[in-house]
DNA sequence: ATGGTATCTGAACGCGCGTTCATTTCAACC
DNA sequence: GGTTGAAATGAACGCGCGTTCAGATACCAT
């Protein structure tokens, strides 16, 4: 047998990427095969290597999709000019973003260390821009005296990982709304900031 | 050859522990090897099996020792009533117990999902112990109309998200002492969660 | 209808995995 | 100083890994 029918590369490449990310964030990068990947596809394992060179450059190109996504959804926000109101917008943008999309956020945040020198550089580099996008909301902020900020650097890092934290409980259906949980966590992260 | 000179169960036990913890922080669960772990502790792989049945009872030792080791620390805190004391005493608490022991709190959160379903079981009841000794402070401070808090449970998981983040990036001789660090994270989470 | 090509198969490669176990060594005790 | 048992060795087991590649197949343009 071969070439099955109705094969096509342009969905074989994208289903690929989406098992893959699956099957990372539910196992790990290390624990998962090319060979499982390649079933849940309904393919054999040597198709995988059609699609991408090997399996480090699939986990890299999934994390880096995944930050440049991420940073270009946030460009195309409103630009607003007043701190409280700017940091309020990248919050519930970050909620909005991430809640949708815990496997890729899973997969950003713990493959790192899986990632050969130079994929991990390319993904740090990423996430160091949109970091600095806080960084500045949270300088401008202080510097205007709405915010109580001893370090901003530290409450950036502080502010990012309480609001990434909504992937590792929110679920579709549940108690609370996305709306809802958006609001909640953008005050929460507005209190934590704001002068009092 | 055999046994080697100076060899002694209770040096070799906690050799292997820490061995794994720093292993599997590094490069993950599945992706460290039990030859890896003994060449870290200077001994042949089969003699691992010595001191446990097996790479997953290891790996759940670890978690469970790190869940178990938090809770006895957080239940010798000595007692307070005023729900803004209570929060600011888990908060400097939490950053304090983190903070030095980024391997087992990495591990702790990201290997969950390596573990099988009973010792998954045990660790997410231990951290549900944990967690429910927040949300206790979170309700009986908006019980008393100290804290805003719309949802406990929410704000409970955010704050946790957030102070744990900790491990993330503190490296020992920074730019922030301990100290700074702990008041600093203390006050964020008082003024996420304080009634304005 | 047919040729060409993109797509996929299936077998194969060397390798390291977790785990077991007979054997060997060393320390402690009498 | 001989005996005993804990501690560790090192070889072996079957297995699945990532990756390669010659061959087979189905689609597309003509």
């Amino acid at each position: 047998m071969a070439r099955k029918t109705g094969s096509h590369s342009e969905i074989t490449g994208p289903r690929i990427r989406a098992a893959a990310l699956r099957l990372f964030a539910r196992q790990g990068y290390a624990a998962v095969s090319m060979r499982q990947i390649a079933a849940e596809v309904g393919v054999q394992a040597g198709a995988l290597y059609l699609y991408t060179p090997d399996k480090q450059s699939l986990l890299a190109d999934l994390m880096v999709t995944h930050m440049k996504d991420l940073l270009a959804a946030h460009a195309s926000l409103p630009a607003l000019s007043d701190p409280a109101a700017r940091l309020d917008q990248f919050a519930r943008f970050h909620i909005r973003h991430h809640i949708d999309r815990p496997d890729a956020v899973f997969i950003a945040y713990m493959e790192l260390r899986n990632l050969e020198p130079a994929n991990f550089a390319a993904v740090e580099a990423l996430r160091r821009r949109y970091e600095d996008a806080l960084e500045s909301i949270l300088r401008d902020g202080r510097d205007a005296g709405q915010f109580a900020v001893p370090d901003t650097k530290l409450a950036t890092l502080a502010l990012i990982a309480m609001l990434t934290g909504v992937t590792n409980w929110y679920r579709e259906g549940g108690r609370l709304s996305r709306a809802e949980v958006e609001s909640i966590y953008a005050d929460m992260a507005l209190n934590a900031v704001r002068r009092v």
